[in-house]
DNA sequence: AAAACGGGGGC
DNA sequence: GCCCCAGTTTT
């Protein structure tokens, strides 16, 4: 038995691998078992800059809803979107589709099988390239995301911070890629950094590379990576629009596709600035709540005004998305947008089934 | 090289 | 509540 770096940690993950809906357990890899690539693919994008626990329910109902990349490519793009809303990132979901179309596209409906294929794929990078390569089809990549970065930091006692020393993380992380199990390897690291090599406390006391590690040699671990200041983010304020009309329709619009929501249905409004200029969508009578719709993205702090008001028939402006009663889930708005709705909901009257109000 | 791009979880 | 986390694309 060989013992480098990389075998002690395969030997860990036969015993401690976690189970995920996508994986292939370690002992049916060594059965020849491969997963299928377009679950690995599906899993990997929706795991960017997500967590395990956030993905799962997604990743469910996607592969429920369409069982392979045929099914993905030939599906509306306001029903991904809807299924999507919730997870964030929604250039994630347009690309999504794009990619899948590709694949059945140019490449017969089957995944390129190396990283350089995969790499001309949109929305897969140099991690989702190396991941899949790896993990569906078992060629030695190299696979970078955060939980390496951090374990390779630690390893290695690396005291420049991201992202500068990204580079040097990435060729370590290379050196160590084994030809032998890559995809096991690969799925190894990143469960090693979030299961024990963790941001905050690492439990290095159980970690199967304590006696090889620096950082913990040196007590750095914790302190590892460093990372560059981040620049604090302000605040923008906004108003949003929500009309119902009496037999229960509300009055949406689909985002467009470029910029924040991009592509995603939502509450008409105003520009997002310092001190925007209200535009409801049609002249009624319109009622402000009292409380506004608050909500943290990555750069900035959102406040938004609500505004309601009873929708005239015949009164739609040009962009309109008319979701009836029935038809309506606050589960298929992105979260900002369905913390609006559930402010503005409680103002509503219920409407019955056959559309008078009680 | 830097900014844009969401949401969830830990403390 | 505040802080932290994390890939790809666009600028």
């Amino acid at each position: 038995m060989r013992d480098g770096l990389s075998d002690i940690l395969l030997e860990w993950y036969d015993t401690h691998a976690r189970v995920m809906p996508w994986r292939v357990s370690p002992q049916d890899r060594k059965d020849g078992v491969l997963p299928d690539p377009y679950c690995v693919w599906m899993s990997e994008i929706m795991l960017q800059q997500t967590t395990v626990a956030a993905v799962k329910d997604y990743f469910h109902r996607f592969t429920a809803k369409w069982p392979t990349v045929s099914d993905l490519a030939a599906a509306e793009d306001a029903d991904v979107m809807a299924e999507w809303a919730g997870l964030g990132y929604y250039a994630r979901a347009r690309n999504l589709l794009k990619c899948a179309r590709a694949v059945v596209d140019d490449h017969g409906g089957r995944f390129p099988d190396t990283r350089e294929g995969l790499l001309k794929l949109p929305g897969v990078g140099p991690y989702t390239a190396g991941a899949v390569s790896s993990i569906a089809f078992n060629r030695s990549e190299v696979v970078v995301d955060g939980n390496v970065e951090r374990v390779m930091s630690r390893l290695y006692n690396v005291e420049t911070p991201l992202p500068t020393s990204k580079p040097e993380l990435t060729e370590l992380a290379r050196a160590l890629t084994p030809e032998e199990r890559p995809g096991d390897y690969a799925q190894a690291v990143m469960d090693l950094g979030a299961t024990i090599c963790t941001p905050r406390n690492p439990a290095c006391g159980i970690c199967p590379w304590r006696e090889p590690c620096v950082a913990r040699a040196e007590g750095t671990a914790a302190s590892l990576p460093r990372k560059l200041p981040k620049k604090k983010v302000p605040t923008r304020f906004g108003h949003a629009y929500v009309a119902r009309r009496a037999d229960g329709t509300w009055l949406l619009e689909t985002r467009p596709e470029k910029g924040m929501l991009g592509g995603m249905l939502g509450w008409p409004g105003s520009e997002w600035s310092d001190d925007p200029t209200p535009t409801p969508p049609f002249d009624g009578h319109w009622t402000t709540l009292n409380a506004e719709a608050l909500h943290t993205f990555t750069h900035f702090h959102l406040r938004l005004k609500v505004h309601t008001a009873e929708l005239p028939h015949g009164a739609e402006p040009g962009n309109a998305v008319l979701i009836g009663k029935h038809d309506f889930k606050p589960s298929s708005l992105p979260t900002v947008m369905r913390k609006v709705y559930d402010l503005a909901a409680a103002t509503f009257v219920p409407v019955a089934d056959d559309g008078s109000e009680r």
